[in-house]
RNA sequence: CGGGCUGUGGCGCAGUGGUUAGCGCGCUCGGUUCGGGACCGAGAGGCCGGGAGUUCAAAUCUCCCCAGCCCGACCA
């Protein structure tokens, strides 16, 4: 009724919008490209943080954290890092109503802050390796925002490294690549591909960038975390060497690597349907919804014998009961269903008496009738049972929408009428990639780990033998 | 930065020169309801984005400005 959402067939973007809206997961803040992460909203990003959080620090990291301003001419020390962020910085130029002497950037990333102290403390191999993270803020001036996906301030992680080796940074690198695949496949169930990024799109400052990539339902791709191997470049435009164990002096190796709340808008457009948002359990906020069903005469026993229930789930499950007579039953389920409750309970008059609930799932719309001390046990099977639904629904969407592509005008031919990724040799020229995003718009998304060389195959442009395989996508 | 659209109660909209600006949803109060977004009754709430102009008369016409969204180029 009032809550319509507009099909995702319609228009995929104002549905997009409509959910975050309506499902009350943001909304417009007075500053234009930013917005306000509302309750519900920001339940879904602390599952993540702790759930990430976790990882980093199984992984060894500690939490730090760093300003948010950071002096004008940090930034300006690495020469690529300046020439990709200086476009998009906000920078404080009075405070205290006088001018400053030296403008303050507004952190875009914070490599160049957190090299300049890692500076002060490192000297020797033994502070090495030295592995922190902070959760934080960030603002890029970018030309066009939307919710969550791409906003002018928006929340992250960003992890910094420093180590005593090349192979030592590499490895890290790409074990957090790993914790992100992990993350993003476990929690979000959302299956990604990992890799390289082309020397194009790689993170400004970086010798390596590693990204994992999604596809959404609309088939196109969007970047979903990045590890870069920063290599000796921040070390050396910071003067950060440390003596090495035989008494050398060397540039300390460098990684960083980050996700951010652009996630949220990953898990919309992963699994979000029709009537509104759809939460893999491991990142709902909250697991199960109690809706009693009541008539005034029976309103007692019926409250009675659900809250009775949810005392009992709640040990186990993240559970919320609905047993406000404010609204009716039909209102409820569909606000459940907006809200992507992944399992959702009705029990009324009937299941009190036969000493049951029905059980609907938010995936699959399936409704089932369980015996109350078979509740739990049915729960949890059901919660695993979605978690693995909408990751092998979102895998078997990736596979069928992935093509090969041998030639360009079969490239051409696949971006136009069935988009989606395409497999394909690139020769490695920055030239054949640039006249390809140029001609179709799609650009390359990542060179899948573990598939360099090209195995036999040419590039899909100029016909050159190919030196990588490249999977090609119209992104976010 | 280019193109499009839009600014009118909290939200979505109608109102293209003429008393007192409407409708739906939401909100408040009372009552009846309640197994897929219930209903009845009574209310509260608006200097129509801002400025200037045209006119006897402007939400409505003209000009300027501002803001937002969407679509492109750039980016997590």
């Amino acid at each position: 009724m009032a809550e319509k959402i507009t099909p995702k067939e319609q228009n995929y973007s104002q549905w997009y919008v409509d959910i975050v809206l309506k499902a009350k997961l943001a909304d417009y803040a007075p500053v234009k490209g930013c917005m306000v992460i509302r309750p519900r909203g920001f339940a879904i990003w602390e599952m993540m943080k702790s759930a990430l959080d976790n990882m980093f620090k199984e992984t060894g990291h500690q939490n730090a954290y760093f300003p948010l301003l950071i002096p004008d001419s940090f930034l300006k020390k690495e020469a690529e890092h300046v020439k990709g962020f200086s476009p998009e910085l906000a920078v404080v130029t009075h405070g205290g109503g006088e001018k400053l002497e030296e403008p303050l950037a507004i952190r875009p990333t914070s490599e160049t802050i957190i090299w300049s102290m890692y500076k002060k403390w490192i000297q020797s191999y033994r502070d090495l390796p030295l592995l922190i993270n902070q959760w934080a803020n960030i603002v890029r001036w970018e030309k066009r925002t939307r919710l969550f996906l791409r906003t002018t301030e928006f929340l992250w992680q960003e992890g910094h490294t420093a180590h005593a080796s090349e192979a030592e940074a590499e490895e890290e690198t790409l074990r957090m690549l790993m914790v992100y695949k992990k993350f993003a496949e476990e929690f979000m169930a959302l299956p990604v591909l990992t890799g390289m990024k082309s020397e194009s799109e790689k993170f400004a400052g970086a010798v390596q960038t590693y990204t994992i990539e999604a596809m959404m339902q609309d088939k196109r791709a969007l970047q979903t975390g990045t590890s870069h191997n920063l290599g000796q470049n921040f070390a050396r435009a910071f003067d950060v060497t440390y003596q090495t164990q035989d008494g050398n002096l060397d540039y300390v190796w460098a990684t960083s690597w980050g996700v951010s709340t652009r996630l949220i808008g990953a898990l919309i457009m992963a699994h979000s349907d029709n009537r509104g948002l759809v939460l893999p359990p491991n990142l709902a906020p909250t697991e199960v919804l109690i809706i009693p069903i009541f008539q005034n005469r029976n309103k007692a026993e019926v409250i009675g014998y659900t809250r009775r229930l949810y005392e009992q789930l709640r040990q186990e499950f993240r559970t919320e009961i609905d047993d406000g007579d404010q609204n009716s039953p039909g209102w409820k389920f569909s606000e459940a269903e907006l809200r992507g409750i992944p399992v959702r309970i009705e029990a009324g008059p009937r299941e009190l008496n036969k000493n049951q609930a029905v059980l609907v799932r938010r995936d699959t719309g399936e409704k089932l009738n369980v015996p109350a001390d078979e509740l739990k046990a049915k729960i949890k099977e059901l919660i695993r049972d979605i978690q693995n639904t909408l990751f092998h629904r979102a895998l078997t969407f990736r596979k069928e929408n992935t093509h090969q592509a041998s030639d360009y005008s079969s490239f051409k031919e696949i971006l136009e009428s069935r988009a989606g990724f395409i497999e394909c040799g690139w020769c490695g020229s920055p030239e054949c990639e640039a006249k390809i995003k140029e001609e179709t718009k799609a650009t390359i998304r990542v060179l899948p780990l573990g598939r360099n060389g090209g195995d036999d195959k040419s590039c899909i442009y100029c016909g050159a033998k190919a030196k990588e395989l490249a999977v090609f996508a119209k992104a976010y």
